[in-house]
DNA sequence: TATTGACTTAAAGTACGCTTTAAGAAGTAC
DNA sequence: GTACTTCTTAAAGCGTACTTTAAGTCAATA
């Protein structure tokens, strides 16, 4: 049922060292067994993996971090959860937003350089 | 003609030190006065505009260095410069897909949120 | 019992893209 | 000529998200 921070590192893919870090930052919260080691268990595996998910859309550690305060504070506070998760989206659709426009712009660029070519043969 | 450092971070609005730092990470070549001062020209003016819009398409440095050699190199290296264009622009591309489906992932997390609201309602 | 391997902590190191600091030199204003 | 501003350099500092190192602890195996 729990894992040592070893296992829960092949588990999830992240580096032990990364784990320790997390949970100084407190991103996720672990118990510890007779030996003071970290024990994990199958629930800090979805929970990590929403953090992995949060990372990958671009969230910041602090933002995490209000984000699991919350949820460690339980079911009342779903809607709040919500709410930092609709700003967050807001961020994500302007940062796609903005990589469509700097492809364009790319693009235009790219097209000038390919005109200056075609001009010199 | 020329410019001092202070008039040219006005008109660029790029910070002196970044200027100095852009200069000695080889982005962009700049000549003395009897002073050993720093003169930057217009042409200097628009090779910096580039420059930061490479860099705000998310083109690191180092990569803009290697761009940057290239064009000091002259005209005969036109396409291989277009070909390091069009290098960062799948790069570019790649980032819009990804940001588009980190939309989507949240968007699905969001309406997740949303069902429980409504069941604990 | 002795060794090995996985764990513990705190602190320092890393990469990137600068900014800040310190100390000095040179041009400008009066 | 002297005060002021802007420039010069090298080196250290910063924020983020970790990684690496050092020194020690604990549990399992031979």
């Amino acid at each position: 049922m729990h894992m040592t921070i070893g296992e829960f590192s092949k588990l999830t893919g992240i580096s032990c060292s990364a784990l320790r870090y997390y949970e100084e930052k407190g991103l996720i919260r672990v118990g510890r067994d007779g030996g003071n080691r970290r024990e994990y268990s199958e629930k800090d595996t979805e929970w990590i993996k929403f953090l992995q998910k949060l990372k990958n859309t671009g969230m910041n550690l602090g933002d995490m971090k209000g984000y699991s305060d919350l949820r460690y504070e339980g079911e009342t506070t779903v809607s709040e959860r919500l709410e930092l998760l609709e700003k967050h989206r807001a961020y994500v659709d302007g940062q796609t937003a903005k990589w469509r426009e700097y492809s364009q712009n790319l693009n235009a660029k790219i097209e000038l350089y390919r005109e200056m070519l075609r001009r010199q043969k």
